[in-house]
DNA sequence: CGCATAGGCAACCAGAGGGTTGCGCGTATG
DNA sequence: CATACGCGCAACCCTCTGGTTGCCTATGCG
């Protein structure tokens, strides 16, 4: 159970950087894009795009495909739905706690 | 609604280390604890549980108060709902890119 | 009082991470 | 065919970060 939590760290990671957050964004909302096309609007380089989207790619949120001579990049969502799903259950974990620490204080008045 | 996803970025990279993320499933799930009590089952020093807690309050998701001769930390959860809204929204849009996408291909046919 | 315990502060180190530049190669396009 | 475009690879740089050690203060306890 912990191990499955921390499993979800490199997912977080992935998303801690603003300019990653904005490519998953951008995927997210535009649909499949080339990496110049993603580099369009960015103040950065399209090779620091490219790493970024690498990260992405190991952390198992994003997949590139060969076209031509363009390379498309897509998000896959599962990890972000188990993402959510880890925060879901922290925030449930964190409710009962607050449940038991209230009723702690109760019994002690 | 771009400032607002890359705002969360910073609570994003402070889950997105594994000892943090451990140090804010205990906090979850064993109320609020003090340094050492947490510094106890890591492999890491004392020092360094105080770095990551540090971080943690940084990005808005815990706080210390000084009780005695120990510090004890919490958690707040509201950066967490938020941040789990956030993937909520990034989800959404991906099935409505899904969903034009399909649309898309259908029409093609 | 004297000692153990809790924890902060500062310095230091190795490694990772984000970014850039330069170059080369394959694919479109006139 | 020649040129422009899209992209990957490699090298390099600087900064941030995760971690440690050493030392110091203060609180609790016998």
């Amino acid at each position: 159970m912990a191990s499955r939590l921390t499993a979800s760290a490199p997912v977080f990671a992935a998303l801690g950087d603003p300019h990653r957050m904005m490519l998953v964004s951008r995927l997210c909302t535009k649909g499949p894009l080339s990496v110049t096309a993603l580099t369009k609007g960015t103040p950065i380089t399209r090779q620091a795009v490219t790493k970024h989207l690498r990260v992405l790619e190991a952390a198992g949120l994003a997949r590139s495909e060969k076209s031509g001579r363009e390379t498309v990049w897509a998000l896959d969502e599962r990890p972000l739905a188990k993402a959510r799903d880890h925060l879901d259950l922290i925030a449930r974990q964190w409710d009962a706690a607050l449940d038991r620490l209230r009723a702690f204080v109760e019994e002690e008045d």
